[in-house]
DNA sequence: TTGTACGCGTTATCAT
DNA sequence: ATGATAACGCGTACAA
């Protein structure tokens, strides 16, 4: 590998001529600049990271840890995540925590030592110790709001509320909240709005759960279900696949005996039979803002606290009135 | 941050003592081995990684460029990867090409100078980019084979064949192959071994397209699909999916219509209405196995040239006799 | 505008 | 068994 003094001595310059031509092209004057341009070229000269990181003190690396990449969930995120950092010339150091703290808080420590920050999506973990992290390194949390600490939250408890008042505007008076696994935290904002939704509207609210986020969870989900109960709403997509096929093997028709709604959207969903009314939420945006927020952060800018993005919910043949009243 | 000279000084021993005491505890006496490791931990010392780097030459990070992580296929394969790399002290560092050569070579390029080696899966990019990069830098090649470079394969063409001849079995003599994408290395391993089945078999195979690898593509694939095809092999689980939606809009039951197999098999295929035969790929090994050849290519060992993991069919009610012959 | 010289934190070599 | 010291490759005061 070529290094920088080899370029320099091929330029007939010193090594620090040469830094500043490459670096800081209008400190040096415009006859040497090409010089030494056109001989880090044929030598095909490239900086050797980890010297460039040990005098900087920056890696260009960007820590990210998710808890798992199965939930298609994570995708856009993380496809998110790069693209914004690509463009500022970072790279994506990533970790799966598999929802285990102890590997998570390992893995980030871990992470940690080799980037110039880290973005957590952590459902599980603790606030204090995301709190002592966040005093340790630049840290931007995605999903999950603790005290000041800089977040990137996708609001889907306003998008879900609004889902709600769907619900309740076509007269559902007995809904279900299928809700998500134990101790999450966007789970607990969900399960507060709609409660909240729900007392105002002096409607009837059964929260089932808590539940683990899969196919099957949804098909036990759908045996639980309360017969009275004429909608739905599922903590995400897999949950709510899992109740389509258990409504349907139950002989409960979808949307005339029981309405269905997600509060995520995978692509899946608007290719069922019924399709079904989910929300949108703009997970490859959250991913984007969240590289934008610690690089912010890496700049010494420290804006907002936390970044809510919107979600908003998209209609689809699985919700309807219920069939005993009309809309009112 | 304590740096290794402050461990020493704790420890009132030099510089060199205490990095021995860390990294070979059997070059130090016993009781200095516990006063520097009493000492960095007092101190919370964690070895600077990009001053190790630079000296060892070593960054303990593995590159990992992907096309995609929307196609659920490289969720298992990054996890797997992920875990492996995680066992021997290793990062995994990711990038996703978007299908885009340039920008796969970029990417590529541009995260070897901070990783110790790079697994690239890329269905598209030129053999000679990667026999060129190869010579640059330890690669090993996931899901494709260039010369004698490392790779670690899912051998799926195999599996399909299996495929191919339970349908043969079951009297099929018209089948058709719904492509991927144009100028995919592992498509092209599939038609040949499909041809090469139906030939040995006196069957008719038609191949339709290339197509991309997509749910909507899959809907067109089958309004183009012809009407005396009795069976139907797809790329993917995506363009399945599509072909499974057209088919029932068409008014062709599966199977008894027309059979249905697909060339991978995402979790969804088994939740369909019929649930869809396919290959069961270890998508998972292949990440992890991907990491191991890495290392000890890094190590110096270079034992096998292509590692090929074995794929193998999952029957299930998508795919019957022909409703005219019966079973031979 | 350019060059000299030092520091970043670690590992490795060579003495002692 | 331990210590002094030289790399590793780069950026950047400071001097010229």
């Amino acid at each position: 590998m070529a290094t920088l003094m080899d370029v320099a001595r091929a330029a007939g310059v010193s090594k620090a001529t040469a830094s500043r031509a490459l670096q800081r092209p209008e400190l040096v004057a415009e006859a040497t600049r090409l010089r030494v341009l056109d001989a880090a070229q044929r030598l095909g000269f490239h900086p050797n990271a980890a010297a460039r990181a040990l005098t900087t003190g920056r890696t260009g690396l960007v820590g990210l840890v998710v808890p798992t990449l199965s939930n298609p969930f994570f995708a856009p995120l993380v496809m998110g995540a790069q693209q914004t950092a690509e463009k500022t010339d970072h790279h994506l150091l990533i970790a799966v925590s598999e929802y285990d703290p102890t590997r998570e808080a390992e893995l980030a420590d871990r992470l940690a030592e080799q980037a110039d920050g880290l973005i957590m999506v952590t459902p599980v973990g603790t606030d204090t110790a995301l709190r002592e992290r966040a005093r340790r390194f630049p840290l931007v949390l995605v999903d999950r709001q603790v005290g000041r600490l800089p977040a990137v939250v996708a609001d889907t408890a306003t998008g879900l509320a609004q889902l709600m008042d769907h619900l309740l505007d076509q007269g559902h008076r007995d809904i279900a909240y299928v809700s998500g696994p134990a101790g999450s935290w966007a789970d607990g904002q969900r399960s507060a709005i709609l409660t909240e939704r729900a007392e105002q509207a002096k409607a009837r609210l059964r929260v089932l759960g808590p539940l683990p986020p899969t196919f099957d969870a949804g098909i036990e989900a759908a045996r639980a279900l309360p017969r009275d109960a004429t909608a739905v709403l599922a903590y995400n997509s897999y949950l709510t696949l899992g109740l389509l096929h258990g409504l349907a093997a139950a002989n409960r028709r979808v949307p005339e005996d029981v309405s269905l709604a997600a509060a995520d959207d995978l692509s899946s969903l608007r290719s069922t039979t019924p399709p079904v009314t989910a929300l949108d939420v703009p997970v490859e945006e959250v991913g984007a803002l969240a590289v934008t927020r610690l690089i912010d952060l890496l700049a010494g800018r420290h804006v907002t606290v936390t970044s809510r993005l919107p979600s908003r919910p998209v209609l689809r043949a699985s919700t309807a009135p219920p069939a005993a009243s009309a809309h009112r």
